[in-house]
DNA sequence: TGAAGTTTTCATTTTTTTTTGAAATTATTG
DNA sequence: CAATAATTTCAAAAAAAAATGAAAACTTCA
């Protein structure tokens, strides 16, 4: 291997090195913003940047984190489908890849987190209203908090469909 | 005081129980949805059903907190401008009421807990395609995940007035 | 079938977050 | 100004969440 084509290969490892270091740190960020945990974000800012499919034992050992976590880190990331696997001629192992198509991520995130808290605030607000005696008059003020508390779901289900349109990434 | 009126007093005091009861397991699910403690969802929970203004100590006492906690739960309440202080006539201790507009908390939520991460993730982006350089053919791969991630921090930048102007609740 | 390879599960440990409570600070009033 | 009341702060304790790693449970193929 000559000179100059050796720089030129170190280069492109220094490339993907430092955006697989800004990516990791990136959807760390973002997924603790939405809660979920470290390992997770970790597992799937490698993937984002990395262009061949890889093993689990493969993510555990460049995250330095253990085949448990990242064991729980993958199911997840499928769970959410944010990881997709490939199958590999000659290779038993599942290899996984960076579902990077965020419309569909958010989606899958929107139906599986959000929506059954939404409705489950919509049975506890009919609760509440069950509650109030009709026509009472002196029991104004609990009226009008449950009023408020109706319109607030009432625009976050209007919202999250919105959303999901606008979300043509 | 006779039967009736009393079986009326009762009837209220019991509706109301109930109520502040259903309230607080509301928002404390909503506010740990958001990333907040246990006792910030308690208290404003509280708080949101009740009519008149309570000290920092009924509030500690009624939720059985510590002072403690109460305090820094206010805290984190008032730099959300989620609580409102009132001034009562005769008493030297604060006196907090819900902030009951939720338009009003959702857009000091986006301002000051999602904008700044957005901001960030814009700096990170552009220091992603720095470290790229320009008309690389080979870097194809990683120019079209900098590339989605930009659209991703851009769609959600015009999401966020979006989601704010829908939100006329 | 069974042996080797792979993945999941889960009790335990570690780390992080939240709460407590008492001391320090700040504000109020006689 | 001092005494009292109200609030905040913060070190330590408690609770909750996440990671570890070894055993169990699958899978594959020779």
């Amino acid at each position: 291997m000559n000179l100059e084509s050796r720089s030129s290969v170190d280069s492109i490892e220094e490339i993907s090195r430092n955006l697989e270091f800004e990516s990791i740190d990136f959807f760390v960020r973002l997924m603790s913003l939405l809660g979920l945990p470290r390992s997770v974000g970790e597992i799937y800012g490698l993937l984002y940047f990395t262009p061949s499919a890889l093993t689990m034992d493969q993510i555990a050992s460049r995250l330095e984190i253990s085949i448990g976590s990242a064991s729980q880190g993958l199911k997840t990331l499928r769970s959410l489908k944010a990881v997709k696997t490939t199958y590999v001629q000659g290779d038993r192992r599942d290899h996984y890849l960076a579902e990077s198509e965020f419309r569909r991520l958010f989606s899958t995130f929107l139906n599986d987190e959000i929506l059954p808290h939404l409705n489950s605030a919509n049975d506890r607000i009919s609760r509440m209203e069950k509650e109030i005696p009709k026509n009472s008059n002196d029991l104004d003020f609990y009226n009008i908090r449950i009023e408020k508390l109706k319109r607030l779901t009432k625009a976050s289900g209007r919202l999250l469909p919105t959303l999901a349109r606008l979300l043509k990434l």
